[in-house]
DNA sequence: GTTGAGCGTT
């Protein structure tokens, strides 16, 4: 005889239900795969007006009377045994963090960090309206001085803009900023690292079918199918950690075997960084996101079209596509090992990213954003091997994986011979540890 | 006048 609960994460929040067991138990399991981190469940009993905890015996609840009846139970989190001075804060920081990935369906404010000095309001809204309609965007500044602190908050009318920002990198007045949901340490994922190429695909399956079915394994952020049907599309996920899983596998969608690979960059240009070419200069003399750790030029190899151009993409953001299978297969070696060492990979390939848009950028000064359309897009990627097949990239990134990228400077690359330690990056960067 | 990780005088 299973029920539904009334659950809510607070006493006046819209409460969801849940389902129990046969025996009339709830099992936390089921409690905690709607709020995650929940250790447990109380109530208001309506009689005496005061709030009960409900019993829990080996991972179930039990309700007091077998019964559960109509009330709206509330989760409770494990902080909430501390300090209530700490309570409210540590709640509401969790909730942010649950709601900021998948149920969050309004714009919320961004914070906008690494703003140059000079940055002022007006013109950072102006970059921001590149992406939507900007409702508010504030720097902040210190009291007396006036002085910028060098980071503020942009929020968009509608998620559309602010999925755009939060999707790719941003370069305000010569600095590379970072946006991010507020109080989140989660950085945002470089795209090329979350992005799959489906090939071997039929007409058969939809976009929707795409998406239904990727959504098996993390949430989807896009799904592109090319117009006219091109035997292929791209879906991108959230986390780069599941997208490295998928990648080099066959899956069967709707009775169709595709295969999924690394979303490839596109191959425009031709055109390679020379040695030295890929130094980023910015306002000052620190080339990087926030500080300038610039990095030797990129090694001078090319990547290979492999003929998956996808002709546009949807979010615009071709430079974001550059990521190499080598990259990927080490993402995935790595993965193996760490799962957190990936992170690494990923923020490290920001880096790349940032030096090779350092190098157009200095020669593309001016421009208000360091947008799609400069030359060297893509293209130049010193350690692409042209494989497919993941074997060879494996052993050239493969084992290095976590351990071959690592922390600041991309200093001569030459394929695959990097020799930095992993552990390096960010500085205490921490991972998300909430994918799964 | 300098700086460069952080989280907002509502």
């Amino acid at each position: 005889m299973a029920q539904y609960i009334q659950i809510a994460e607070e006493e006046n929040e819209e409460p969801i239900e849940v389902p129990t067991e046969d025996d009339g138990t709830l099992l936390l399991s089921t409690l905690c795969a709607q709020f995650p981190g929940s250790s447990g469940l109380k109530y208001r009993n309506p009689e005496t007006g005061t709030v009960r905890g409900v019993r829990l015996l080996d991972g179930r609840f039990h309700s007091s009377e077998g019964l559960w009846g109509n009330l709206v139970y509330v989760v409770v989190f494990p902080k909430d045994n501390k300090r209530k001075m700490d309570d409210g804060l540590e709640n509401s920081l969790a909730k942010t963090k649950r709601l900021e990935s998948k149920y969050r369906t309004t714009p919320s404010d961004l914070i906008v960090l690494g703003l140059p000095w000079k940055s002022n309001e007006e013109d950072t809204k102006q970059y921001f309206e590149q992406f939507g309609e900007v409702v508010l965007c504030q720097i902040k500044k210190d009291f007396k001085t006036g002085q910028s602190k060098g980071y503020g908050f942009v929020r968009f009318a509608d998620m559309e803009g602010q999925n755009k920002v939060l999707s790719q990198r941003h370069c305000i007045e010569g600095r590379w900023c970072e946006v991010r949901i507020p109080n989140s340490r989660e950085p945002n994922y470089p795209i090329a690292l979350r992005k799959l190429f489906v090939g071997r695909l039929t007409e058969d399956v939809s976009a929707e079918d795409l998406r239904t079915y990727f959504s098996k394994f993390d949430e989807v952020t896009d799904v592109f199918v090319p117009k006219p049907f091109r035997g292929f599309a791209f879906v991108t996920m959230v986390h780069p950690e599941v997208a490295a899983k998928l990648i080099d596998e066959d899956h069967i969608i709707k009775g169709i075997s595709v295969h999924v690979s690394s979303a490839e960059p596109k191959q425009k240009d031709k055109e390679r960084f020379g040695g030295g070419g890929g130094r980023g200069r910015f306002d000052d003399h620190r080339g990087g996101w926030h500080d300038g750790h610039q990095g030797g030029g990129m090694g001078g190899g090319q990547g290979q079209n492999m003929g998956m151009n996808p002709g546009n993409n949807p979010m615009g953001m071709n430079m974001q596509n550059i990521l190499t299978p080598a990259m990927l297969a080490a993402a995935t070696a790595a993965l193996q090992s760490n799962p957190w060492g990936l992170l690494g990979m990923a923020a490290q390939q920001q880096q790349q990213q940032q030096q090779q848009q350092g190098g157009q950028q200095g020669g593309q000064q001016g421009g208000p954003q360091g947008q799609a359309g400069g030359p060297n897009q893509d293209g130049a990627h010193g350690n692409y091997s042209g494989s497919q097949s993941g074997q060879t990239v494996s052993s050239a990134g493969g084992q290095s994986g976590a351990a071959g990228y690592g922390s600041f400077g991309w200093g001569g690359q030459g394929g695959g011979e990097q020799q930095n330690t992993a552990a390096g990056w960010g500085g205490g960067t921490k991972p998300a540890a909430s994918w799964n």
